[in-house]
DNA sequence: CATGAATGAGGTTTCATTCAT
DNA sequence: TATGAATGAAACCTCATTCAT
């Protein structure tokens, strides 16, 4: 209608690479804002600036792309956090670091972390169960579960059951960024060491092991 | 049209409380069996064995009648836990019995704690913004603030931040029965008592407080 | 837009029955017209003068809906036919007589014959193979050749193959009725009686059998 | 983009003609798989091995593409038949042996018969009527009634309206290979032999005529 | 009170066609 | 010459909602 002259070409022409990117991003954003089942792919394809057809074409279905969608977010987020973790350091210390990042990723991967927990819980199989389950959280787990397991092989961890010790951490790290989701003044950084000085003093042998201000049992 | 005596299973003339009543039950059962998008009132109408007619005459809109759904279920779910508590006891042994109280709610209310969880992530203001937010927990969380605050005032409870313990706390409670939907064959009461340890180990002044099996410091 | 007063109540309520009828009755006139291609559900509501989900709503998908159009088109031509014809007559008479009254058909099914051409022709299973196919003819054809097994029994008919005899007489019908729907100003009453001379005049023993002006061998 | 020798089937660079021929081919075969409406251009580029946009270029649109794909196949039929026909002979004798000409049809040019009922059926203009119609068959039925008219002539015809002998005999021909395409089973040889009997018992002043295993009227 | 007939908006998806490269 | 990226129209279908009965 308003097509201003010289507004720039109407068609651009990227490569299927760059156009997927683009459209997996406005994906992110779109259901971050929007939620699941808010997120059509007509309002996708406009966050995007490409049309409808576009969508379907390289990303197949609504599910497919939702899909891959988190699929992307997962790796983002997993590289962001192990580029800056030093998993060599004493269990005690990696996991009041990881804490730290994972509030980190509140400010970096906001958006990310809002549509990964919309389309979990939203995509479902043509059945109505979900097809996002703990399968795809196993890989993860399995990781946290080997570091739990190696600070009690060295002594700093105290010997509870390592599986339970993975649930409640992940719980705990998924508790925080959905409660700075909703309450954006909280200081999330205090919030993680607080965090951090509770789980360890459950689970270190040692609660002062890597805490600045913790007083321990003495 | 004449409605002969003993043609199959008459339908029962019921107060409108009764209507209602079943109706939300069937709004759970089906939330939580097929999420909350793939929860429309054919299906609520189907599964409480009304006409689709009858739900919105007696809740209005599809969305009235999540909010409903939800507020009901809260009742029920406080008032489950409630029933069973001395909330006088001293705090970490509260704490303790909530936790195994929370593992038996996995047995008692499965399908209220899956719909609540479902609604709250579905459902939408017309602007696509969530529609239940924060302000909803807000009753809980300041029940559990006073409550952590009276353990510190009498002594049990290491002087942590309240706002932050009671986020980690209902965290916590939602990890465990979020793994335990999931997870059909864990065993509940067992993981329960391990993040006892675990919460009370970081969040108490003697951590033995309550704990059967901890050793504490020494 | 128009909307002229007093023009009739905007939503009459029919029985389920009734609108089914109504909209079968739809779908036959639009796909003789359209062609099954051109034969949208929306198309087939705006000639019923209904809305589009009301089809569905009857009908579930647009193939059921086509199934059940050739189903009932195909029971009303039979009804047509059948009511006509005394079975019991010399084979010759009655082929002779089927084959005036499915003259008859084109004048008064026309579209019921058109639109089940291009149903069978256009209505395919997910994979892209045919949905309607012989299985569906093999009652017609079973009949027809127990009618030329008789005629064969009591002499009147050559002893060809009746298999070849029933798909060779069914053809001839299909190819006097489609003749007649692209050539309005054939005479169609005389094209069924020189079809008739031709046919019999392989078929039978006595060429002569129930037909008016045909010389035979002497 | 360096297209290394040895890298793979490599697509050789062909005339127009070839290429239109190739992609006529694939039209052909897509069309008589999956049925008129389920030929979409991807498919048939696909088939071909080209990309979708060449279909376009060299055809225009996809009705022209259809259009051309039925007159390719019309002469090729034609040809086929053609070659093999002697059409000096006494008109009865051509009859018979184009009878089982036709029933070589089916064996080399399955394809071409399906798809070509298929566009007949299928292809419609932008108004919704048919695009190809008796028209198109005029040409083939001015032949037919010229060879009919000699049998007249010659004597070895009744003189039946020659009009409607040609739409019977093409009909007798279309059921016959429309009966084999969905009953593969059938001895197509024997039944193009009872064709013959029975159309020349009705058509032919002396029914033996080209007949091995007829008896006559005596 | 209760039903279910009816609507119409909106979603996903397919596809012919155009055109930059 | 040939590709395939991109568009936009139209299709089918679901569903919340209204309302005659």
């Amino acid at each position: 209608m308003s097509d201003p002259p010289g507004a720039g070409p109407r068609r651009r022409r990227l490569s299927e690479a760059e156009r997927r990117e683009q459209i997996l991003r406005a994906t992110v954003e779109v259901v971050a804002r929007y939620g699941y089942d808010g997120a059509s792919l007509g309002r996708v394809a406009e966050q995007a600036g490409v049309s409808k057809g576009l969508v379907s074409h390289y990303f197949g279905s609504k599910d497919d792309l939702m899909v891959e969608a988190v699929t992307g977010s997962v790796r983002a987020l997993r590289e962001s956090i192990a580029a800056q973790l030093d998993l060599s350091a004493p269990v005690p210390e990696v996991i009041r670091a990881a804490l730290r990042r994972a509030a980190d990723l509140h400010r970096t991967h906001r958006a990310e972390l809002t549509a990964m927990a919309q389309i979990v819980h939203g995509l479902r199989l043509p059945d109505g169960s979900p097809r996002l389950g703990p399968a795809d959280y196993e890989e993860t787990h399995e990781a946290q579960r080997r570091l739990f397991a190696r600070g009690q092989d060295e002594g700093s961890l105290r010997p509870l059951d390592v599986h339970v010790l993975a649930v409640v951490y992940q719980g705990a790290v998924d508790t925080m960024l959905g409660h700075a989701a909703t309450h954006p003044d909280v200081d999330l950084d205090r919030f993680a060491d607080t965090l951090a000085d509770v789980l360890l003093g459950g689970m270190a042998v040692d609660p002062t092991d890597g805490a600045p201000g913790r007083s321990g049992c003495g």
